[in-house]
DNA sequence: CAATTTGGGCGAACATGTTCACTAAATAGA
DNA sequence: TCTATTTAGTGAACATGTTCGCCCAAATTG
């Protein structure tokens, strides 16, 4: 009978990389981004320094693969959640505090990931933008449905609207990092509620 | 006669603090930043390794300081040479534009400068939300004027306009990083226009 | 002017991300 | 079944940002 799993070897490495992610997470869960070291991922885990350079090409990648489940999770319900008949407003608010509690319950995580991300490789920054595009056409059928329902003005353009959303997204975000006042969930979601009122409604 | 420039010491140190800086620009403005190294600063500078920390307490305020000057005065002329005459649009571009072609012509610098502004400590970012409060005022002036013009709706309000405007800013900023095909300043400012053309106007 | 303190300059030492040559076990090929 | 090849696993070695203790000339003190 064939294995599905594949391979002893290939079998052997999953347990490897499983036993590197589950340290991982719980060294990244724990401290700052900095105050974990390879090594120290690497004791936890029970292997090898080098061995985790078998598995992923550097550090980021390392804490990208530890919660990118988590993250896909995140996106997958905080859409699927979004309340269909609430105004657009409401909508977006919605999803955007769903995202945001996660960056500030894993703030320094978070914070090194996306300062990290203008040095992505090619490979990365291509899921990223596939990432951002989903997002932004997401938006777009919202805004177009927002625009159906006379919320928002009919005359603008809702692709472009939508990358306006993220723009504003996106500043509110890095104020969180650089504002110590603005580190909790509903204080951005209202400064992000604003700027939208005064430049899409 | 009492010396202007202060005791012999402190005059050693400033001549010191010019050869470090003079190197860093020259390193910093030839490659990448992750190549540039401390010791070869301190190298070229014809000083010590722990000499450059008397005077910087790491990297990346070192990469600060050596293009400080430069960025000071590129506010000053950008802000100073705004056309008075022109609609609202036209000024701001005329501001980023200046913005991105340094950003761009001095790109492994920029990109290394902004994705490290996360993890600034406190002294730093309040200079930089000094700077960005500066920034909103200014762009709030213009915004009002542009109001008192009647290219802007009145009834908004031009201090969250001017945060949205900062916001829009980044996030082109950011774009020029993230996508290889937005490193033209041209560009970068077309998709600024677009984008405040359909939020602000 | 002598004694003491200060602090700039210095490079060894340290911490840590990453690379590399090597081993051995699994796999493929004969 | 025996041999050759591949590759996960490994830790020493390397590169580099940063820290540390030392030195000594300048500044300060008295």
């Amino acid at each position: 009978m064939e294995q599905p799993k594949g391979t002893r070897r290939q079998v052997q490495k999953a347990e490897t990389r499983a036993l590197i992610l589950e340290s991982a997470r719980t060294l990244f869960g724990t401290q700052d981004y900095d105050r974990v070291t390879i090594r120290g991922v690497a004791t936890q885990a029970g292997i090898g320094l080098g061995t985790i350079y078998k598995h992923f090409p550097n550090k980021l990648s390392l804490l990208a693969a530890a919660f990118s489940d988590d993250l896909k999770r995140l996106y997958r319900d905080a859409m699927a959640t979004v309340p269909e008949d609430r105004p657009f407003k409401a909508q977006f608010v919605h999803i955007s505090k769903r995202f945001f509690t996660f960056y500030t319950t894993h703030f320094s995580l978070s914070r090194a990931y996306l300062s990290h991300l203008f040095f992505y490789e090619k490979e990365w920054l291509d899921q990223i933008n596939a990432f951002d595009e989903a997002y932004v056409q997401k938006m777009s059928e919202l805004i177009r449905a927002g625009q159906d329902k006379g919320e928002i003005r009919p005359e603008k353009d809702a692709d472009v609207l939508a990358m306006a959303l993220l723009s504003n997204y996106f500043f509110v975000l890095a104020n969180c990092f650089l504002r110590e006042g603005m580190r909790d969930p509903d204080q951005m979601a209202d400064m992000l509620a604003m700027l939208i009122e005064q430049t899409l409604l």
